[in-house]
DNA sequence: ATAACAACCGAAAGCGTTTTCGGTTGACTC
DNA sequence: GAGTCAACCGAAAACGCTTTCGGTTGTTAT
């Protein structure tokens, strides 16, 4: 009746200030445990909650967090994104805390956006992903003081908070993984460099190449676009090599599928003639024909490290430099990589 | 500097009141045009921007919408659903407005989800999806006074808001497409029909069936999960029959993978012997082997449409049942689509 | 018995808006 | 020249919460 209960209702009903109320519903010490009882109990039955913009009002605190999608090409282009997001807002809504989506369209956008929380502050803190090599988003939120984590890091983040997962790592045990099923010409399709990720990625499957004391020569690396049809185009490029590689490690599993496509198309088997390896653990990549070996990373719980790294930078609990993690990822033995086949590439 | 441009610091320099500002702001009738014109320069300059939080303690509206996500055994599903979200943050981002990710994990979760907000009111209307054919949310957010858009119709839904595909004409189309092509033994795959859109598709296919006057002895039907394994089964399940059908019509582009995984695990080839159909979209539908023919309906738009009947309900300008959209899907003709070979099925 | 002190609670200010109500101008009418 | 009316603006209340400050009890030490 008459909308919802108030601190006022409660206060009546006990016959006590509704300052009180509010100190005994926040636990303050200078309230009787009785009393603090009490409230608890009237509050409970007549279903309280408080009205958040009141006490956000008060509080001068948003208890909101954003989430800046990725975008591209005017595309949410990664599928494991509601994932991640899920994985945030199950945790913040155990905090009480709220999660909002952003959507920025081009750089200017994503600056006014940044501008206009900086102002408002009716969102505390910044969880940003698809981060760049060089990421001007760091130092703009860094001035403009918005509480931020990155998912991935950047030139410019060795002081600021982020979650990534060792791309480096991943790559460089991917190539050794080749190189142990006998493969000895190993090429590498990257993404674009702009990416941190990718260039990450780049890194570690040097290294791996290094570490197994492979032919330089036989490594070659391909740039192709985050895509399944730049996938194709780079492994078609590969192939025209002579000799032609016998594994190729992929950037993501998208461009992966891509390349199966080029592998096949070219009349050749993928995980025979020539293995692949992708990068990010999409279920899909089991439904192909052969499935596709890939290295996997949680994305709920990296939802939920986000998330509780976030909260603790906007309360102040802890600093930036604080806040980083490293996550490790678990390859995904499926059917594309196998050992390498005598007689191919016949030589020309 | 030191904190945000409130009211208060533009009206001390241009020596207004702080009522007058707002006014002059809100554009209300009784502020001459000229102190409306000072103020908007000022607020400019200033870079001013109003606190979210006492504005809608003030008002007594949120201004936020919140979307439900659809859970399904601990996992998020829709691979589509962050190109949803960000269709709908797009759009209520043009008016101001704020989208929050809600995610309950089980039947109760949202139950009390949705008590809490009917109390606090700190979301002022909630988008829901994957509905069932008896959703009990209809009705509780009905009494609980939240107002409301589904994704997708119910049993329940006459006098609700809803924005949905017409799913019944997309399959039936799908089916008159396979007639065309010259199929006389169609099959479906249906989901479990809880999902009020399993439903309607499968209502769809029957209605291709006897339109085209097709033996409805050829035309059998396998409920299937809505996962790859699912559709993998269901399929084994259909080509055990004798005769078996020539032409299957699946749920979904992910029951349909699964089911051309089970057909080349038989020997055949999809879109040779058996030819398959999907629904969803799905761009990996396209990076298959053959590329999966399908239906596609536009994510983003959706958003759109969702967030904007949702502003005009919350605000009363609109009634729920006068916010009732049918969109139509339209179909994606690549490779598991084609007329059915001759010698096959063999007679057993 | 008085002072000192803790324990407990109420009054009131403050957060930054919106909005109602009333008051001050000046022009205009008769 | 008094009254009417529109145009314009300021004062103040309201939204519902938090938090500071001070005041009232009852207890303990002197």
């Amino acid at each position: 009746m008459g909308g919802p209960t108030r601190l006022k209702v409660i206060a009546e009903r006990l016959n006590l200030s509704q300052s009180t109320v509010s100190r005994a519903l926040n636990d303050y010490q200078d309230i009787s445990d009785r009393t603090k009882q009490l409230v608890r109990e009237a509050a409970d039955e007549l279903g309280y909650q408080p009205n958040m913009h009141a006490r956000r009002l008060a509080l001068g605190k948003s208890e909101t967090l954003g989430y800046v999608m990725p975008w591209q090409d005017r595309q949410v282009t990664e599928s494991f994104l509601s994932e991640l997001m899920a994985g945030m807002a199950k945790a913040l809504a155990g905090y009480g805390w709220d999660l909002t989506v952003l959507v920025p369209h081009s750089v200017e956008e994503e600056l006014e956006l940044f501008q206009k929380i900086a102002r408002t502050r009716h969102i505390s803190g910044l969880v940003i992903s698809r981060t760049y090599s060089d990421d001007q988003r760091f130092r703009i939120l860094q001035d403009l003081q918005i509480p931020f984590v990155s998912h991935g890091r950047s030139n410019d983040s060795d002081m600021t908070a982020w979650l990534d997962v060792d791309n480096e790592l991943a790559f460089a045990e991917l190539t050794a993984y080749l190189v142990g099923l006998g493969h000895q010409r190993i090429a590498h399709i990257a993404g674009p460099e702009v990416y941190n990720f990718a260039r990450q990625r780049t890194n570690g499957w040097r290294r791996g190449i290094a570490e197994a004391g492979l032919d330089p020569q036989g490594a070659s690396l391909e740039v192709a676009d985050l895509s399944f049809e730049g996938g194709k185009l780079a492994m078609g490029r590969l192939l025209a090599l002579d000799p032609a590689p016998t594994a190729v490690c992929c950037v993501s599993d998208v461009v992966a599928i891509g390349a199966m496509q080029a592998v096949r198309e070219a009349g050749l088997v993928p995980g025979r003639e020539v293995s692949l390896v992708g990068y990010d653990g999409l279920e899909i990549g089991a439904w192909i024909e052969p499935p596709l070996t890939t290295m996997r990373q949680p994305q709920r719980s990296a939802g939920r490290q986000l998330a509780e790294m976030l909260i603790s930078l906007v309360e102040g609990t802890t600093r930036p430099a604080d806040n980083q993690g490293l996550v490790r990822a678990s390859l995904v033995r499926r059917g594309t990589a196998n050992p390498p086949v005598s007689g191919w590439p016949e030589s020309r």
